[in-house]
DNA sequence: CGGTTCATTGAAGCTCATCAAACCCCGTGG
DNA sequence: CCACGGGGTTTGATGAGCTTCAATGAACCG
């Protein structure tokens, strides 16, 4: 019996039921461990030969440089996330992928995957199904960049994370430790750090949620919800 | 000899080698044809039964709306593109695709197009590579709307438009028919109309384009390129 | 300790949204 | 043939939302 499953096959058993065996499967094919100390890049645009992985432990986020030193962070990556997917499936599309977080990941075998997947249909489903919803996650931040405004961006995306961390077993509505700075929030939200700042009070005052300490306590989770009109659907959509 | 091919065909071709099986499959692959007038909905969210198309003439656009009446177009499909493909992977992750203009499209049929695939493996990798060209655009998307202000952001979206047109013949350099409003415009930037007609303003008397008639006109590609960074990259990286 | 990173707050100003009005083109029907 | 209406474009005026610059404080660390 696996007391403690990994994140990553948490999230899978969240939308779909693994059999004794595909857990297995899964344990086998988290094999090599990698750590990663804040600063160091783990996928960086532009070099061949990539390696995926499936985060462990910590947090990452993936990001986009332009020339004018902006920087626009496409996702964050929690465990049980995959992290540089699609950096070793295509030539490189110009993302990088750094730690938030000192981190754990494990080693993606490119040719063991295929061999799974041959083997284990339904393992290969469930891979389709999280690199799907990693897509849909970037579709639902455009639409946060695009048409909400500040304090409705910043409350999604709070949300937003606290969903997938709850999934793995880390977080709930209450809330969820969060290390990631508001430097670092202003660039996936679009916003400068300065106003992720006044926009965070706006939230404490309102008494919706309060981001401290590297801690997010989600005060009003409905409220946060109404507020955001955050919709959890597309976090978990299966496949047809 | 297929003296005109499909735009799908065209942009196969554009980044592998098609051989002449593979393009007789792919005209098989279009069979049955059907066309939507402006205003039909070609995808809506939530119905069960999604078809999935190739755009073959006219411009489609997909986009999520948002309840307080807010509408974000995710991109926009011109022909040779996919249409609804994930609509039909997956449940629906609340997307819509409506025509821009008249459309014709051919139905793709989901077991024929599996049977394809597995006789057919050069095949399954261009389709796969349209798939990920079009995360890639949905990435680039998010950047321009995240950290682009909205005269980088326009001259960005006009050029990536203006490639992918060239690669199927209806575009080059110099310009091309473009049938999208201001106001489509403005929803794709997230930027209101009167905005957007201010920025093309400034372009034109700037002498980097004109936008009129539905023609666009890029009297200086080059001074766009710089303005907007654009890097083309990401539309024809490839397949490992 | 001085140095570094992050959080916080104020002040000033720019970008962009909103409201409003006029205009154009084009199709439709009296 | 002209009046009418509707969608799209264009322009002005006003102000909200957000950025930028600047400065300070708190926490951490070699």
């Amino acid at each position: 019996m696996h007391k403690q499953r990994s994140p990553f096959a948490r999230k899978l058993a969240s939308f779909m039921d693994l059999s004794e065996p595909d857990l297995s499967v899964l344990a086998q094919l988290h094999s090599r461990r990698k750590s990663f100390d804040v600063g160091a890049g783990m996928v960086h645009q532009g070099q061949p030969d990539q390696q995926a992985y499936v985060l462990a432990d910590g947090w990452a986020f993936s990001y986009r440089l332009l020339p004018n030193g902006g920087r626009q962070v496409i996702d964050f990556q929690v465990p049980g996330d995959f992290l540089g997917l699609s950096s070793v499936l295509f030539r490189s599309a110009g993302q990088c992928v750094e730690p938030v977080t000192a981190v754990q990941a494990t080693l993606l075998d490119p040719s063991h995957l295929l061999a799974v997947f041959s083997a284990n249909p339904s393992l290969r489903t469930a891979v389709l199904w999280a690199a799907a919803r990693d897509e849909a996650m970037v579709v639902e931040h455009l639409v946060s960049i695009g048409r909400r405004n500040a304090v409705e961006r910043t409350a999604h995306l709070l949300l937003e994370l606290g969903a997938r961390l709850s999934l793995v077993g880390l977080g709930s509505k209450a809330g969820y430790d969060c290390p990631v700075s508001q430097y670092l929030l202003a660039d996936a939200l679009g916003l400068s750090a300065v106003h992720v700042n006044r926009v965070l009070r706006v939230l404490r005052e309102d008494k919706l949620l309060t981001f401290r300490n590297g801690r997010v306590v989600l005060q009003d989770f409905d409220g946060l919800v109404a507020l955001s009109n955050f919709d959890r659907e597309y976090l978990d959509h299966g496949l047809k």
